[in-house]
DNA sequence: CCACTTCAAAGGTGTGAGA
DNA sequence: TCTCACACCTTTGAAGTGG
């Protein structure tokens, strides 16, 4: 990186209806189509594509979770 | 306690994570801290599951109870009885998240309490479940303490079978408003990673300011 | 879509002082 | 005995980057 280009990243972070209301709809289907999609972001008040890399965050995280099963002694 | 049982046959077995680790501190008898604002405890109380149905539901549940009705004090690095103990609260049940999970669930993901919380705070009570009590569990400061595991099998939202409840010795503790024993001090900062700072070796930088 | 990474914010540790 | 502010860590998870 050359520049100064100093990006304040700032958190967002979703509320707990509409993280609720996410995990709800992921329980029932892991994959949205686009018409879902834009239905649910907009009556949750987020952009489709927070929407679409939510549920692409949450698939990455149940994978996560579910495929480390061995641990422990 | 009623229940309609379903006819499934199965032989609920639980059995305690990282039994190691809780043996250590029982050793030494176990240390919880309680604060105003609850606190975790460390070890996570974590089991697995064994002889469920895969295709039954089950609630698991986990509570803490008192011991006996005493008041213990350390002394001479020692626990020891000084007195009767003060009058307890009601215990809240914690139903893991996870509830109402296939016994395939349970037994291939265990279960993991480790969000749970204990206080001394008497005056913020969560209300109630039902007839018992939420929110964080309620302790006496230099008391000892029991937790236990509950399993049940649900059906169409009915209890489908009787509770099976498991207790594991080497989770019982005394909770306290401080360390006492400075063993259990420092094997929850070996073992504790939010506690990795106070960690003399390797990357730790204990320091004492004077 | 997936695999990863990035990186603030949130929040859990024991400490040590001062009740 | 108990409480509280720290310093010092982790975990979390939306957003970033590349395949």
């Amino acid at each position: 990186h050359g520049g100064m280009a100093r990006k304040k990243k700032t958190r967002t972070v979703f509320n707990r209806h509409q993280v609720s209301q996410l995990e709800m709809t992921f329980e029932h289907k892991r994959y949205l189509s686009p018409p879902e999609r834009s239905q649910l972001a907009q009556s949750l008040k987020l952009t489709e594509t927070q929407v679409k890399i939510w549920f692409q965050n949450r698939r990455n995280k149940f994978k996560r979770q579910t495929g480390c099963e061995g641990e422990q002694l | 306690i009623q229940f309609e049982d379903d006819g499934v046959n199965d032989k609920p077995v639980a059995e305690l994570d990282e039994k190691h680790l809780w043996d250590r501190f029982s050793e030494c008898v176990n240390e919880m801290i309680i604060t105003k604002s609850g606190r975790r405890m460390f070890p996570a109380f974590k089991v697995k599951f064994k002889g469920l149905d895969k295709q039954s539901k089950y609630l698991i549940a986990l509570d803490i109870i008192p011991v006996d009705a005493n008041r213990y004090k350390f002394h001479n690095s020692k626990w020891m009885v000084a007195g009767t103990g003060d009058p307890e609260m009601p215990k809240p049940i914690n139903v893991h998240p996870e509830s109402l999970a296939t016994g395939d669930h349970w037994m291939t993901k265990g279960a993991n309490f480790h969000k749970i919380k204990v206080t001394n705070n008497i005056t913020d009570r969560h209300g109630y479940v039902s007839m018992f009590p939420k929110g964080p569990t309620i302790l006496n400061s230099m008391h000892k303490y029991q937790p236990r595991l509950h399993i049940v099998r649900v059906k169409d939202g009915k209890l489908a079978s009787a509770f099976t409840t498991f207790i594991f010795p080497q989770t019982e503790f005394i909770a306290v408003t401080a360390y006492q024993n400075e063993k259990v001090t420092q094997l929850k900062i070996d073992n504790n990673p939010f506690a990795k700072g106070f960690r003399d070796t390797g990357a730790g930088k204990r320091e004492k300011k004077r």
